[in-house]
DNA sequence: TCTATCTTGAACTCTCAGTACAAACTCTGA
DNA sequence: TCAGAGTTTGTACTGAGAGTTCAAGATAGA
């Protein structure tokens, strides 16, 4: 894949609503070309085939993603309330490009079957929430947890599993508003759980 | 569609290893059917293409997955409790379906596509755990959340996230021990929340 | 200007999903 | 045992569309 001009890249994003409506297997190269305003041979200059231009897209968002998550959770202040940045500022970049999102959740197999997507997939999502875990147990924010890996996974599959719901339901028209309420959602059951009667939770003493 | 018999259903299920690793799209439909072990021209004569071979994998996972969510949510106990059970419920099914529960994330985009599939996937996910919320807030065992769909929504991201990346990284040989595992991390996870300090939940306890 | 890279239209090849169909086989019921 | 319906299969075919090729323009940097 040769480096895409920014020009060619905003044109590309133009596809993603189309691929997303009907999924890649069933978007025919002519007609992505068609919406992205490009002939179907500078596509074919740039990406060896439909299959690569969704992962360019994909990168690209991922990418986004990883940086604002990235900027979330290291910015000052105690580990529990990063954690709550970074999952609204995932969640405000997946309400900002839902036509990518519904693409993605539709095609996920050949995303994850191209590995370097996968890994920026888990550098996106998983990798700050999972360190973020480990922080807040140093600094005494959030408790320790039998399986880490496990709740990191849980935490990354509720953003996810309701950033690309409601993509794919479409928001209202304020992405933003909708990001910060549904992350308080989210954030409110991962910290304080459900339980009405107190279970086990080891708040005594700390760390 | 047409009736399909149950030998020929079980064949199937030795193509979605198949479908699992490379994808629909790139599964030509003869290999479906050597991998399956039956030729071309039957598959054809039961299906209208390898959609709906995919489809039919989905439909039997999903109602097996509705079944055993919905003995688990209707049996007796507390809401609490029949939470803990369906969640277990369904990811064992899932873990003992890891070709399929791959085929699917690999191919979402196509279930989601097809209306019955994406009704059977919140029939069987989505709609036992929106009620057990309910149930719970009325029989006391669990407390009442602001946005309950947004709720239902991270639990079911949770399981099948979890579920499917197990699915996926393959799990030890003994899945009902790994269910169970990752169910009580999950409804710990979800009923305890990770905070320290007493937020909602908040009174002191042991385990 | 000269040269390299980009852009594009158009015609091409080739793989494969899906179709067609007839022969054989199985089962049921009379 | 026969007739008919439904099922199973081999084989050959068709058509769609992904991906290729190429040569002629456009553009831009030296």
């Amino acid at each position: 894949m040769r480096q895409v001009p920014a020009k060619l890249a905003s044109k590309l994003y133009g596809a993603a609503e189309l691929i997303a409506e009907r999924g890649l297997a069933d978007a025919k190269v002519d007609e992505i070309a068609d919406a992205a305003g490009i002939p179907k041979a500078t596509l074919y200059y740039y990406f060896s085939g439909k299959d690569e231009v969704l992962a360019f897209l994909l990168a690209d968002m991922l990418e986004l993603i990883a940086g604002e998550g990235g900027t979330a959770a290291s910015a000052p202040g105690s580990a529990r309330d990063r954690l709550e940045s970074a999952v609204e500022a995932q969640l405000a970049v997946m309400l900002d490009h839902p036509a990518v999102c519904r693409a993605l959740v539709g095609d996920l197999g050949r995303a994850t079957r191209l590995p370097e997507l996968a890994a920026a997939l888990q550098e996106a999502f998983h990798r700050p929430i999972a360190s973020l875990l480990a922080e807040g147990v140093s600094d005494g924010t959030l408790r320790p947890v039998e399986d880490p890996g496990a709740v990191a996974l849980s935490i990354f599959g509720a953003i996810t599993v309701t950033g690309l719901s409601v993509a794919v339901e479409g928001s209202s028209n304020d992405s933003a508003t909708d990001a910060a309420r549904i992350a308080a959602s989210i954030c409110d059951l991962m910290l304080n759980g459900l339980a009405t009667t107190p279970a086990n939770t080891g708040l005594e003493g700390d760390r």
